[in-house]
DNA sequence: GACTAGTCTGCAAACGCTTTCAGCCCGGCC
DNA sequence: GGCCGGGCTGAAAGCGTTTGCAGACTAGTC
């Protein structure tokens, strides 16, 4: 690998002449110095140039799992926005444990220029790693317990699950189940409430032993799905994420439960093949993909342009994506007749 | 952030002694520089050690696409052991072009000491950027047209195709359809001829209208299918990865085919709710993630031991993953009853 | 021709670290 | 007491860039 130095030998003029002209000015031996450069094949070196800088152009992601299609997509949108600006991304998964977060943390700062973070479910309190210079820092998703001066990127958990909770209802649903993420989290308790209190407004109480609080993961979706069907089912269902969705649906298809026959299905998030499944599953949907390019974009904005602007707080819309999986309860008292249709969205 | 030489001063010794105090030899001075590094909350400049000894920690790994979930997998598994062995991952996309994945290539040498790379789809000639020392090379999932000297991790795609196609055989089919994947990439062509050469050894050919040259995404899938289902529909089809399987399914459950009864369905590599799908998808299935570690073992092997070992080239078993969607054709002259079984896999 | 303004150039320092080298100190040995 | 060897130490060079500074050269003006 040559070096500036060989470069500027080659061409006979000093390094700084050759440096300059990388950096677009106008030198006397523009020709000599380019053809010296393509004869040796010269490429900057990117660590040297880092030390001088300070700047790595690099982009720290941090998020508990890349093989969630959720973040997948995120990660994708991210990808793309960070692309067209000229940063890489750094990826670390912490499968949600707060030491994982704490390693990559650790291994990203001073690597990074900044950052993008998914806090790890187990995780409430900021990581003291935070407290050192990061760079910029946008949360994702989630946040901490602790309200941090940064851009936030979040989805309306709130009024998806009240908006859920409210199509339910309206449809005839009065005995329903939940299936929450875990309360210490900003997207599990927000959808709990939200849930709760959209039910609430349509003066519907849930039962106690109708509430399981799982963990986001599939097998949380699963036993919790098993513990509702166990006693007297609900008629109908809000499954708080799309993991536990997945397992939830395994323990109906495994328990010969019809859907919406027998148990109406709602869940958080898209599903992969929403549509293929049968029923076709109703969902509040989110744009995830758009959800990282936004993240993204603050940062860059941050990055280049007036640093010390206030912290923003994106909160995005989700939609209901009506589909096949909630009708009105064949057994209960439904209020009315309702017919789900396939394949459309409300807002 | 303070740097090495402000620990030096405060503990009133050289940064030489401080550097091999960090790097775990023995001084006298212990104690105090401890004590300094603890009251300045010093942490070392991995840039500037990277500078030094020409090692960044960083892994490049360049995908097709992160959010097709096959590959969100494979990184999941890369990610888990590079972090045991203390490596960061700098994440790409190349959306299948050759020029994104130039400019991945572009971005990432100098900044990695080594590199996972799955060709985009329309690059069958080795990038020019690979000339360059860009530190061991793992190739994944994919080959150029030409034998590279590098470590590879692919998955046995003949095998499991020509799986697939004796399975179909020996269940009665002998119309069968193909949506295959682009040739010019080494999992199309293989899968394709694979399952010819399965369904030629079980004395079946494919009529020419039958065989669809897809592009592995869902669109392709869902053109291949309603191309087949145009006309004189195929008892049986084969679907050579999981994007154009689902592009397929949505085919058909437009178009109202009922599967297994009007048409059995195989595709390689595992559908994320392959179970939970009804019917059940029969699947040519692979341990994604498993690929990636073995990757990434396969690179911290020759980044810490002997570099100089020939190139190794690891063929992954695919596992035919019986479900629901295959059984005997309805109307076609079945050799024999056969009943697939839900759930259970075969080797 | 002498001056000024403007453009380009090379030197050298700096970024923060590691590592070689020579020197120091100490203890042990003859 | 003199010599030797081992263990620590600090000075300094170097990794490949960028950049402030001062000097050199060009061109333009009177």
């Amino acid at each position: 690998m040559s070096t500036l130095a060989d470069v500027a030998r080659l061409a006979q003029v000093s390094p700084a002449t050759v440096s300059r002209f990388l950096s677009g000015r106008k030198i006397r031996a523009a020709e000599a110095v380019q053809q010296a450069i393509d004869t040796l094949g010269y490429s900057p070196n990117a660590i040297a140039q880092s030390l001088k800088s300070g700047r790595t152009g690099n982009i720290g992601v941090i998020v508990p799992d890349i093989s969630n299609p959720y973040f997948a997509s995120v990660v994708k949108g991210i990808d793309v926005v960070s692309r067209e600006r000229a940063y890489n991304l750094l990826l670390c998964n912490t499968d949600d444990s707060a030491r994982r977060q704490d390693q990559a943390l650790e291994a990203l700062i001073g690597v990074v220029d900044a950052l993008i973070l998914t806090p790890a479910i187990d995780s409430d309190v900021v990581p003291a790693a935070l407290a050192r210079d990061t760079g910029p820092l946008v949360l994702l998703d989630r946040e901490f317990a602790e309200r941090l001066p940064c851009d936030t990127v979040l989805v309306d958990n709130v009024g998806g699950a009240r908006q859920a909770a409210t199509y339910l209802a309206q449809i005839g649903h009065r005995d329903l189940g939940i299936i929450s993420g875990p309360l210490t989290s900003t997207p599990g308790r927000l959808r709990h409430d939200g849930f709760l209190q959209g039910l609430r407004e349509s003066g519907i109480t849930v039962a106690e032993e109708k509430i399981y609080i799982g963990d986001f993961r599939e097998m949380g979706g699963y036993v919790g799905m098993k513990h509702l069907l166990a006693e007297e089912p609900p008629t109908a269902v809000f499954v708080a994420n799309n993991l536990m969705a997945m397992g939830a649906l395994r323990a109906c298809k495994e328990s010969g439960v019809r859907i919406p026959h027998d148990l109406s299905f709602i869940s958080f998030d898209d599903l992969e093949l929403a549509n293929l499944l049968e029923p076709a599953i109703t969902t509040v949907s989110r744009q995830s993909t758009h959800e990282g390019a936004l993240a993204m974009s603050l940062l860059a904005q941050r990055l280049e342009g007036q640093s010390s602007q206030p912290p923003r707080r994106c909160v995005l819309e989700t939609r209901l994506s009506l589909r096949d999986s909630c009708a009105a309860p064949s057994r209960g008292l439904a209020s009315g007749s309702w017919v789900a249709r396939s394949g459309s969205t409300a807002s």
